[in-house]
DNA sequence: ACACATCCATACCGTTTGGTATCTAATCCT
DNA sequence: AGGATTAGATACCAAACGGTATGGATGTGT
């Protein structure tokens, strides 16, 4: 009980850091993102950033893990892995990424393409915890593909593992192009191309 | 006579800038490139610096307007708008960015995206004029399609529009990819998939 | 040859950066 | 209850940041 509410305050002003800091990160990158605007936004101070936190670097980490990873996985990665009809969630999922984002979060893009685009040749730590999350994805894509095949929705002859790679790819590349285009139009249209080659491996 | 020495001379000092800021602004982003660095890499000194640009953010404008919209003209652009077979240049110039980019040019990713996906977001400048880069990408691609559809190439009832679109998204996407993976074969494998979706809008 | 503009080096400036040392409450364990 | 640990506020720091002011060369135009 004691030990509980310890631990419930403890992981408050944590998460109240980590979720500041990742909204920092999301508009002005890693690099760009500010110790003191993260500790303004939320009215902590240096004293409980650096207790829970040894360094930025540190902080960058755990918001991969803790805030990017989970959330991904909760949208996407779970979503589709699990799925009896992994080709209709698939296609599910794309067509709900296109109606439910707004102009905003377009704006600010995908959080691990983000980071990848950013740090990948800078941060062979930033790296790897990017590439596992990536590697997942891929692979929950993957099983997805190939439980389509089982079932009769795939046609045999595809190549899931690139197939799931080059959606991944083109999944990114469209939320990066619209990122840009600042517009949510462009962006639906390029989601419906990505939807058409997913039916294009599909047995109609 | 004199008039072109010291143009010449006068251009030679600020290539080497706009030069030095490019791989600098490759390698760390616009925000992380450090005016220090630039200066070391070139040997020259601020004074230089600040007479030919009035602001680090001018500099940032000026290579890509200088260096990176030329650069992408003169490999992609330029190449695929005014080719008169465009679907086969297309697909060469795809083939060729699989085969000819090395390790160290995938890790550091495409100079027109990775501005984008930093800068989009934080500076209107940036956005316009990465914008403007990558309409004409597009409209290359989209003419190339539609010259396909007059050659007899291309499907009659494809989207050319839409399809140009998701082929710049894609191909970006895969380059996106590789530069987390750090490695040549997935890139290559992702750019076959992207050849594989041109050619499902070819007729066979 | 002389006034003038261009080019760029040197030295300096204020601000912001991530990070640290210290100190005070609060909480925990026994 | 009381010593020990934890949470977090305050004040400070050196370094790096982008940017500026000045001054001296090197031409350039007349």
């Amino acid at each position: 009980m004691t030990a509980e509410t310890k631990f419930k305050s403890h992981d408050a002003t944590r998460e109240k850091l980590l979720s500041s800091a990742y909204c920092e990160i999301r508009r002005h990158g890693y690099q760009g993102a500010s110790i003191n605007n993260i500790l303004e936004s939320t009215g902590l101070t240096k004293g409980a950033l650096y207790h829970h936190f040894a360094t930025k670097h540190a902080l960058g980490l755990a918001v991969i893990d803790e805030v990017i990873a989970v959330n991904l996985n909760d949208w996407f990665i779970a979503r589709i892995r699990d799925s009896e009809t992994p080709v209709e969630t698939l296609l599910d999922v794309i067509a709900q990424l296109g109606s439910r984002l707004d102009e905003e979060a377009i704006l600010l893009g995908c959080p691990l393409n983000n980071l990848i685009q950013e740090m990948s040749p800078l941060d062979e730590q930033f790296r790897h915890r990017l590439n596992v999350i990536l590697e997942e994805w891929q692979s929950a894509i993957h099983t997805a593909l190939l439980n389509g095949q089982r079932q009769g929705t795939i046609k045999p002859e595809i190549d899931c593992s690139a197939a799931a790679l080059f959606i991944l790819s083109a999944w990114e590349g469209c939320i990066g192009m619209a990122k840009n285009r600042q517009s949510v139009c462009p962006f639906q249209i390029c989601l419906q191309q990505l939807q058409g080659y997913i039916r294009s491996l599909m047995i109609l």
